[in-house]
DNA sequence: TCTGGGGTCCTAGGACCC
DNA sequence: TCTGGGGTCCTAGGACCC
């Protein structure tokens, strides 16, 4: 029987590597691409040139900015690098069937049984690596492992322009070689339990019996441990990834307590989410509101219907509803959100829209059309004119 | 340093029903 | 006057990822 293998495939410092590769005067140049400095934002991604100064992804703008004031700071052009990632996309495909994307920028592929096709796993992530440069102009990195767990951490591991296996009785030599922070999916929060527990390393992980890990660290996070530091692929991803919810929410550059301000805002959001949700042909049935104050403090509220929502206008009520039995007028929101969760494909008959709901829809997805076709302007002049109505 | 925007999944508590 | 046990649904918050 063929033996199972995965490679787990990342494009280096995808979004910086595009803008170098689209402004050639920018190679060899720190990148930083994310939010304008100055403002109220993270980096994105950054080149490696960017990194040597301290920068990293998810990074204040501005500290970033203090690291490395001689930067090239570039705003995110989302359309291009989704097709760039589209070619590299296009590259995997010709590799594994279905390849399994996990983010615009990597993916794992099941290369079980291939090596009558493309040679020993390390020769056909080689060949991988070269089509891939060819088509594209950029460098992956591949990592390869029995699970897909093993191959996402091998892969970060060989980064940049790297290639990394892990073969098949090698799983606890690799991991022990690896600080406890590179487990994937043990954030921050994590890291500082097994501080405070003394935990410092995959050994000393691997040496708490299962029932004592559950009891110290929660039964889901217990056994995620348990079996991560024995390279035992927790069960991520191994289901199909459905989508479950569309958001859409907006950081202010200031706060803001502007009543009429925060309701306009709010009906963009849910114009914004129900035309995400149009596009996908979803529904949903679940609205949320989300507010975060300015010392970060964060609330939501979230409201089932026994219907689901046909239109901007019923999506902008509830909103507006849900919004107001959270929203202390005395405190200026930094941030507010809104999302909607996409209704079970198994609620059957649930779906159905009464006759009026249906007309509302209708009228929707034709401003979504008209806005499709470049005459975006209905969109504004709605905003615009409720904001003139006052509350 | 001062913390985006898009997501997924898990947990815990309360309501409700039998 | 004192009130079980189990199941399901809903809600809010939190951890985590890219």
């Amino acid at each position: 029987m063929a033996s199972v293998i995965f490679f787990h495939v990342d494009i280096d410092a995808f979004f910086a590597s595009v803008e170098q590769l689209d402004n050639p005067s920018l190679v060899g140049r720190p990148v930083i691409v994310g939010a304008r400095p100055g403002g109220r934002g993270v980096v994105s991604t950054c080149s490696y040139e960017a990194r040597a100064f301290g920068v990293r992804s998810a990074m204040p703008i501005q500290e970033a900015f203090r690291l490395c004031p001689g930067g090239a700071f570039l705003p995110v052009r989302m359309q291009r690098y989704l097709e760039k990632s589209a070619e590299v996309f296009g590259v995997f495909s010709h590799y594994c069937p279905e390849p399994q994307a996990l983010s615009i920028d990597e993916a794992f592929l099941d290369m079980s049984g291939t090596e009558r096709l493309f040679g020993p796993p390390a020769q056909a992530a080689r060949s991988l690596k070269a089509d891939v440069r060819t088509a594209s102009g950029l460098t992956i990195s591949v990592g390869i492992g029995p699970n897909r767990f093993l191959a996402k951490l091998a892969s970060a591991r060989s980064k940049p322009d790297g290639l990394l296996e892990v073969a098949p009785g090698g799983e606890e030599s690799f991991l022990d070689a690896l600080p406890l922070a590179s487990l994937w999916g043990a954030g921050d929060k994590t890291q500082e339990r097994l501080r405070e527990l003394n935990i410092r390393d995959m050994a000393s992980l691997r040496s708490i019996e299962r029932e004592t890990l559950w009891r110290l660290m929660g039964r889901g996070c217990g056994e995620f441990l348990y079996l991560a530091c024995r390279g035992i692929d927790p069960g991520f991803f191994t289901a199909a990834p459905q989508s479950r919810s569309v958001s859409c929410e907006r950081t202010f550059e200031r706060d803001i307590n502007d009543e009429d301000i925060l309701e306009s805002v709010l009906l963009e959001l849910c114009q914004e989410a129900m035309r995400s949700l149009h596009a996908k042909g979803q529904l949903s049935d679940c609205l949320a509101v989300k507010l975060r104050y300015g010392d970060f403090s964060t609330v939501r509220i979230q409201e089932k219907q026994a219907r689901p929502l046909s239109s901007v206008d019923e999506a902008f009520r509830l909103a507006s509803r849900l919004f107001r039995v959270k929203w202390v007028p005395s405190r200026p929101l930094r941030l507010l959100g809104v999302s909607m969760s996409v209704q079970d494909p198994g609620a059957g008959t649930q779906g159905e829209l009464f006759d009026d709901q249906v007309a509302r829809r209708e009228v929707d997805r034709a401003v979504f059309d008209m806005e499709k076709r470049g005459r975006g302007g209905m969109r504004k002049a709605r905003s615009i004119r409720r904001r003139g109505e006052g509350p």
